[in-house]
DNA sequence: AATGAATGAGTGTTCATTCAT
DNA sequence: TATGAATGAACACTCATTCAT
């Protein structure tokens, strides 16, 4: 009896994983749901028990997959830290998060969507805008204590995730072999080096 | 009278343009003909008579609509110009091809295209390689007479148009209202500010 | 229960049905997926449960209703009967057969597809010459003991075979009152003391 | 001036000649009307110039085609001919005329239409009837005269057309190879042969 | 006479969704 | 829960036919 529960939520994720592998490959449109039903070895009809629709199940992959641990990883004590070991935490963090099978799925599935749906849209802005607030914040707090110099906060936080964001989207995106040759290590490295020093007052 | 070819190919053109508009609102596979006949202002049987299909469609909108003027527009001489006017020559000018409403049509038919579709996976890497290469030739010879600091060229490069991207992607694709109120001139302004000073020898 | 099976098997059969008589009476190319299904009374959509495309489904028809028992019903014992014996058991038996109502639809249906259709066109010859096969041989070994005149055995053979086809072509196929006039008896009997005794008086 | 109709005349039989041909390859149905202008070097627009639609021009080739040379061949002083010669003379004149190319494709063109159009269905059971007719005529008298043995003249008629019918259907209609290797007089003396003298020994 | 752009009705096929079992 | 038969509303695409030129 308290069984119950738990194996629908079993379904229910074997369900998502499922969607999230073949949405990832596919593109929502073009997945079926019998594409769906077998990747997750069901029926088609079942989903419909779990999901009142396809677009239900896409929604359920978004929410259920929203990439918070990310903010979680880097909250409060690392920003006391200064810029220079803040980034060199920061960076190679944030692209082992980004750079994970599930994230880059995720990110596979969200990005087309959101380019063609506006509720979408909004939500990616909002997710991605979570991480530049954050962002935005620190530099602020830097550049008023003098560890970094007087600019636009939130345009060097752009600037910042920015850098981090083509890569992801050549590497994993584009899936250019070239960009993939290179370690996180190697281009937290070059970011963090060729961002700092401009960030840094003279 | 030597109006038939000219009719012609404008049929073709005015197909292509709807298409392109259509596309990139709905998403490839969700754009029917007939939204695209009816933005054309035709029925969707006449597309047959230009195009094979619809994915002859979209290769006609991609082949045709290549960002050849990029490159063209940044040829030999600006190689000559220092690190620093290079660079306020280029961002600017990347920014505002970029972000023409063709161009950024272009890519909301494309990206999500090439995320699903391993040609367009290809030609995509290869368009933003030919770029990329581009600037990391310009590093690599800045580097070797001096006037920037030793490091790898083309992670710099990558650096570079990722900012460019990332900045991009927030205003065109996500649409992202707080990054569209920035002016061209301000974000060329913090990107160069911040990468310059990372790549100039101390 | 036990059932289920028989269901799925039922509607394939119903669906085959119903496709044969609409291919004998339209063709296969003016048949539509509607017309079979009207004619099957379910919805065209379910077509495709059963059967991968309308070709499959003529292949089905192709396939499972070959005319097998045609020589199954021969075998043998019946080569041993002396020539008119023989004859006169074959050509009613084939006349039988050939004209039952699922045969003549299966003439309908494959003919025009013959017609047009290099493989099936193989597969129709290879049919028929299976056919004059056995009465090849029944031919050769009769001329071998002397109970028939020596002359081509295959050609004989292709002579009775075609005099049959002739009056079934003319019956069925064109439907000519005149020909539907005569009981298979009176066919039989022409044919039989034709060929066997000849037009001359002895 | 005169010469105007001359051209409407050539140009119309210059479509059929073409429709003739892509008919008797694909069937009527599955050509197109650009097939069949391609196939006469014009645009598909121009056959409306000269035929109401598709279905005219089926019509026009099967009217303007019809099989009346073989009757007229077979006329008045044959008739005379005792039954061996008469039927020397007429098996392989038949097959001769039977098996040309344009006669064979206008059965190509006929059969699948007589299949599945009523009318046409008449007009082939009208067509062979004639043929028929004439034979059974032959028979008859010969069958008075005592030159041939009693039986049912309109059978024998059927019998012997439905041999040479046979042996065309296998050869030009199945394009068995094995049947087409046979020449017509091999082919005319059997038939002759078989019917005339039988297949018993005398 | 001739073209070929344009139409629109129709075709085979797909697939999300429902529902009896 | 789970199945899979069944539906019906699309959709991409074809093609006979029309018509301005």
């Amino acid at each position: 009896m308290a069984r119950t529960p738990r194996v629908v939520e079993d379904r229910r994720e074997q369900i998502i994983d499922a969607a999230m592998r073949v949405f990832s490959q596919k593109g929502f449109t073009r997945a079926t749901n019998k594409d769906i039903a077998c990747e997750a070895g069901i029926t088609a009809g079942l989903i419909y028990h779990y999901f009142e629709n396809k677009k239900a199940l896409l929604d359920a992959i978004i929410e259920g997959r929203s990439p918070l641990r990310l903010m979680r990883s880097l909250s409060p004590h690392v920003l006391a830290l200064p810029p220079e070991r803040f980034l060199r935490f920061l960076v190679p963090q944030v692209l082992g998060i980004v750079e994970e099978e599930k994230f880059v799925q995720l990110i596979r599935v969200f990005l087309p969507e959101a380019l063609h749906n506006p509720e979408m849209e909004r939500t990616a802005a909002e997710t991605l805008g979570k991480g530049l607030n954050f962002l935005t914040d620190y530099f602020s707090s830097k550049m008023l204590s003098g560890e970094l110099r007087q600019s636009n906060a939130a345009l060097a936080a752009q600037t910042l995730l920015g850098c981090i964001m083509g890569f992801v989207l050549r590497r994993q995106v584009l899936r250019d072999p070239t960009a993939l040759e290179y370690t996180h290590a190697q281009i937290a490295e070059v970011i963090v080096e060729t961002l700092l020093k401009g960030l840094l007052p003279r």
